[in-house]
DNA sequence: AACTATTTATAAGA
DNA sequence: TTCTTATAAATAGTT
């Protein structure tokens, strides 16, 4: 119907699709509105050009909605009840293992016991008392390794302030003079024998990551309502 | 298009209307399916004859769910989905609470300690110490309680021994046997001194519900994976 | 957006 | 329902 017969495949052109769209649209909506009228008919016609132009008709005698609960009925059962009822069953499951979740919580820090029979309690104590051990040995873990890394700063500085001092020596040929370097042993022999600057600053170190205080901790101050 | 011309208004013949309604049917649908490919649009169509007969087309490109959350996208306003959309934020909520939780809870176990702090190892180390105080100080109350509860029903079960003792001796009249009552006293004592039917009841309650060792511990082996 | 040659849809009849 | 066919309507290509 047209100045000459067309293939039924997708127009290349641009434009030219975007004209054939509006025009066979607006043929469509007559016909969707011929069909309402000479048989009383009810449609729904939702449309979207490929830009993503959105275009619809509804009869008059009815809404969109409406046709959309008609589909839905008519067709059994519907579009969203089985994603509405899936989610559901996820949200309660998920709450469920939440609840969980804080029961087991609760019990760690040592609330809600009193349901707890001898025999779990045991299992409990025993394994809060292993948690507290693994946290335990991994403090002292950090401790240490913390402690050597700063005794190396130390040391290298100290090497360094030796190397300096024995350079002032050598200059001013002055054999009094003793700084012997300061080698090895634990940190806290190091720090005793230490002096000057270099201690100094490993100290001021040491208190920024060391402090021993069990103030807030973030993490672990979730709510629990 | 047609023999005549018609007008375009409800065709009172119902079997006209009805064979009317089919061919006009199909012609809409042939548009629709035309209109898809030539312009790849999207389009639904719903239709309702008034028998209350339903037909539908949807371009195969996408589905009628696809075309109805479309369109409620577009229209900005939604016709179902404020229910769904609430369910999914809570249900993220839940989720990230959840994970939350699981790490709290492995760093309670002393997993997973890797990235806390000094700070934070001692604050945890704390509590959980804390934790496991409290779990103890649970057990050995529940020990007391149980004890205590032991010792009266043994207690009560030699009251009436004793009586039925007695009973027996002013029956037979025979002084020589003197199954004195046991009075009071710890647990321990108590049954040191026991013998007999009452006393083995006692121990076998007692070892009925005082296992020591530490079994699986069922609520508290919910996985964590 | 309008025009128009042609194709397509369909009303009426079978 | 389906087929036929005369005719109305839709529209492809053009302006």
């Amino acid at each position: 119907m047209g100045r000459g017969k067309i293939e039924i495949k997708r127009i290349e052109n641009p434009t030219n699709r975007q004209v054939t769209y509006s025009k066979r649209r607006n043929g469509i909506f007559k016909k969707a509105q011929e069909i309402t009228v000479l048989c009383d008919a009810k449609v729904s016609l939702i449309m979207f050009s490929n830009t993503g132009k959105f275009h619809e008709f509804v009869s008059p005698t009815t809404t969109t909605k409406n046709i959309f609960d008609q589909y839905q009925n008519t067709l059994g059962i519907d579009l969203w009840s089985t994603h509405y009822g899936r989610m559901q069953e996820t949200y309660k499951k998920l709450k469920d293992v939440n609840d969980k979740l804080r029961k087991q919580i609760k019990q760690r820090i040592g609330e809600d016991l009193d349901d707890l029979s001898m025999d779990e309690l045991s299992s409990l104590e025993q394994k809060v008392t292993a948690a507290a051990d693994v946290v335990r040995e991994r403090k002292y873990h950090v401790i240490k390794t913390q402690t050597d890394t700063y005794k190396k700063k130390l040391k290298s500085l100290e090497e360094r302030h030796g190397n300096i001092l024995l350079n002032f020596e050598a200059k001013y040929e002055d054999p009094n003079l003793n700084y012997g370097l300061v080698d090895g042993g634990d940190y806290q022999s190091t720090t005793a024998l230490s002096n000057g600057e270099s201690n100094l600053y490993a100290f001021r170190l040491y208190n920024a990551n060391f402090p021993q205080g069990g103030g807030g901790f973030g993490p672990n101050n979730l709510s629990l309502g």
